[in-house]
DNA sequence: ATGGACCCTGTAGCAACTACAGGGTCAAGG
DNA sequence: CCTTGACCCTGTAGTTGCTACAGGGTCCAT
């Protein structure tokens, strides 16, 4: 098992530079080198690397991830740790899914009264420029 | 009609180094100067700057914004470029949602297999190292 | 005259990469 | 043997939308 950076990168869908990147901010651990300088990774490095990959898909920040990477390096402790990561994360997702769909409904809305026509008169642009319009909020009259 | 950078900013919910932020990148015109070079907007400057932040808080890009702002400076024009502007944007929520809604519903089946115990034989440790364990994928057996 | 609240410029930091520039290395084909 | 092209190296700067200083100046009240 030597695979250079760029096989490395291959094999997990990842970019060179990102190789690189996740072992400058020490996500991933330095490999050997070559007698010409290369890196030269092993199995351990893939993987590491598929579940740095993995987690970033789920959508782990890297902070999470290097607390995850060392949890897992001591597969003999309590997972509890794993699951309040993982449970926070979950949080956070729906908590930003619920705040797109307040802005998706919004914006729904306020595509669905534009009539087409001149800009002035274009509820967008009325909604943008007073957000009062927006939800069902109405000045005195 | 003579605000300070601060007055402008608590108008509008504004932190005043984003007021300077919007100036910096050609956002929000440049306004005169008092004799102690003191920032001093208009009212134009409070409109303006209340339709970024609206625009803003539906998650408009600066690009769009940037658009935008440009047709609301021509209110005979014709407001298709506005819907396919704030159309666009819809989408892209959209597709953000849906993204989001996949990933919560893999964090929430990857947590829900979490039986406790030694990090070893976590479910939520063996997703991530493996994701092949993740959409009921099978490895040949 | 002195304190505190404001204002100024300019620069650096955040997340998580991505994209060069300007080099070195290596294997295959002519 | 030499060249060509695909790799590799380091280091730095760009992306988005701010935010946070540092190191000054101004203004008003006490």
């Amino acid at each position: 098992m030597h695979l250079k950076i760029g096989d490395l990168a291959n094999a997990t869908g990842t970019k060179v530079e990102t190789v690189r990147y996740y072992e400058r901010i020490g996500l991933l651990p330095e490999p050997e080198r070559t007698s010409s300088n290369y890196r030269s990774y092993s199995s351990g490095h893939l993987d590491r690397l598929n579940f740095i990959r993995h987690a970033r898909g789920l959508g782990f920040d890297i902070a999470d991830i290097r607390s995850l990477l060392g949890l897992a390096d001591e597969p003999e402790g309590d997972c509890t740790e794993v699951d309040r990561i993982a449970s926070g994360h979950l949080e956070a997702v729906e908590r930003k899914i619920s705040r797109l769909i307040v802005l998706r409904d919004e914006l729904t809305r306020m595509i669905g009264q534009c009539r087409g026509g001149q800009v002035g008169s274009c509820r967008i642009m009325n909604v943008l420029a007073d957000h009062s319009l927006c939800k069902g909020e109405h000045s005195a009259s």
